[in-house]
DNA sequence: CTTTGGATTGTCT
DNA sequence: GACAATCCAAAGA
């Protein structure tokens, strides 16, 4: 077994939180993780809460795969898929490579932006349908994981409302790349 | 600065 | 037919 396959073969709340600070890359364009959410299958809000589904069959493959889909008809989001119908929501990320291109099809220059929220992230990057269930630790992905620990950021998520709201939204503390403010955090 | 509403389509009920 | 793990522009404070 790889060592990604392992990393990602765990309840996706801790992969979430490890997994800032991680450099990734889609055909060489992309930077540094600073965001992200976990969703797992016993939460309501998952895509894998009631059960597996055309939409979300990736969700319930192997780990270290990517889970994409379309949101709100025009938005793609990318997920990194953990153990079994859990899935980590990649929201944010510094842009570090590929700058040009990123600019090119985001259409915008601030890098503070350019990836700062899912739809963002995947226009910058240009992550598409085609992407969903491919293997993360082959081209055209490139992921490798944070060499030490980060101060994170623990937050309530974003565009989902919960009757017991759980905080597993994850941030890059001090982080200007953000899609919004980490404000309820903790540590 | 914050808040609000429209865009737009695949998926599930 | 309703709605969704969002983004952006426009309007208000």
């Amino acid at each position: 077994m790889s060592t990604l396959t392992r990393f990602f073969a765990r309840p996706a709340p801790v992969v979430a939180r490890e997994l800032i600070g991680a450099a990734f890359t889609v055909d060489g364009v992309g930077g540094e993780i600073v965001e992200t959410e976990a969703y797992e299958p016993h939460d309501p809000a998952s895509h894998s809460f009631r059960g597996m589904t055309a939409r979300n069959a990736s969700m319930f493959g192997p780990p270290a795969h990517a889970y994409v889909y379309r949101i709100y008809g025009l938005h793609w989001c990318f997920n990194m898929v953990a153990e079994r119908g859990s899935a980590v929501l990649i929201r944010a990320l510094e842009p570090l490579t590929g700058l040009d291109a990123m600019i090119s099809r985001r259409g915008a220059a601030d890098p503070k932006t350019l990836c700062a929220g899912p739809g963002r992230l995947c226009q910058a990057l240009a992550i598409e349908g085609r992407h969903d269930g491919l293997p993360l630790a082959e081209p055209p992905f490139a992921l490798s994981l944070p060499k030490q620990s980060r101060s994170v950021d623990v937050a309530t998520r974003i565009g989902v409302r919960e009757a017991t709201p759980a905080h597993l939204r994850y941030c890059m503390a001090g982080s200007a790349y953000l899609s919004r403010k980490a404000r309820s955090s903790q540590s």
